[in-house]
DNA sequence: CTCTCTTGTCTAGCAGTGCTAGAATCGAGT
DNA sequence: ACTCGATTCTAGCACTGCTAGACAAGAGAG
């Protein structure tokens, strides 16, 4: 029995490296040097192996993906945790979001521009993601509005940001006022 | 010299054709069936003969990508034309933008998501990028509001519609509310 | 009208990609 | 110590973007 349990640790072990040594991999010199090749030779184990642990690369990019929703999210609410008012609180989101992306393109890269194979706003969306949306409807609701869904406010709240990120990285945006954008989005989006 | 003119001329509808096809073929099938080989066979030459037009398919997007800006442009100018006073204008010009990246999914991808070798918010950022980004400039300045930098809202408003589209096509958002996320948007974002 | 020689095009091939069938090896249980 | 099932690897497929070098077409000279 106990053989068969240190299998499963170490072979769950290995698939939280080959997750680790992807995203680190992206980080280092982009997702385009992520190859099934490189990475087996990272972690010293030929191509075939990825493939007894993901479908795909498809599915090891979402692995990715899910691990950074997570983490994003607790940013979030450690960021909106410290502000005071519901104002501030949307002031620390919209900066802890944009802070993370920008911190971690490559995960933010898994999670919004490459295909992971992630369903979203469906039925058999992953916690991490429904958990990642939650984390911003937390402290947003607060500044949505009077007669405005809570949800819906989130949904273009979010999608602002992810704007803002997303031409900034791409260098759509010259990133020397992205401090101010930040603010007179957050000044006219949140009310009181 | 008339023959060296017609070759020209030759030349020149050739590249049109290029780029035509390949925008159609990903519009049809997505860029990912936007091969060289499937490309050249289409139009009925063989690979080569594209690297005599472009230096490689990323030029090849890139093309793609100037044409679908002059495009938008064109559409957001033509929408904002129509409409009455600076508000309406801002809705007119959102509605616009959404719709164009709507119907036009993969040459907004070219514009936005695949690397089409273009430099952006530099010195060299080709004539038709700049132009499209005027055609935002002309009419958001009015609802920028007193003290704010024109130029910053535009970014501000663009990065925000982007969001939208962005996570709207990839099925991040529902698009049942797509029409109430706008009115929210540039309701919040346009003063007065 | 023929020949030459540039220009343009194609065939064939390289190195790389994601992914997989079947051989080889390892190690747990008898 | 040995067997036999599970695990891992080698080798290869079909595809990708791109290019060197063979080939053909056609303009200009005689």
């Amino acid at each position: 029995m106990s053989v068969q349990e240190r299998k499963q640790r170490e072979r769950a072990g290995r698939e939280r490296l080959i997750v680790a040594t992807a995203r680190e991999l992206a980080e280092q010199q982009g997702w385009e040097a992520v190859t099934t090749r490189r990475l087996a030779e990272r972690i010293e184990y030929s191509q075939p192996v990825l493939y007894s642990h993901f479908r795909g690369k498809r599915e090891i990019i979402g692995a990715v993906a899910l691990q950074g929703a997570a983490e994003m999210a607790a940013a979030v609410r450690a960021a909106t945790a410290a502000a005071t008012g519901p104002r501030d609180r949307a002031g620390a989101l919209a900066r802890a979001y944009l802070h993370y992306a920008e911190n971690n393109p490559a995960v933010y890269d898994a999670m919004f521009h490459l295909d992971g194979g992630l369903a979203f706003a469906e039925e058999d969306t992953p916690e991490p993601l429904k958990d990642a949306f939650a984390a911003l409807l937390e402290s947003l609701t607060a500044v949505a509005g009077a007669g405005v869904h809570p949800g819906l406010f989130t949904e273009v709240f979010w999608a602002a940001l992810h704007g803002l990120a997303t031409l900034t990285r791409a260098g759509r945006l010259p990133p020397a006022e992205a401090g101010r954008r930040v603010d007179l989005l957050v000044d006219r989006l949140a009310v009181v």
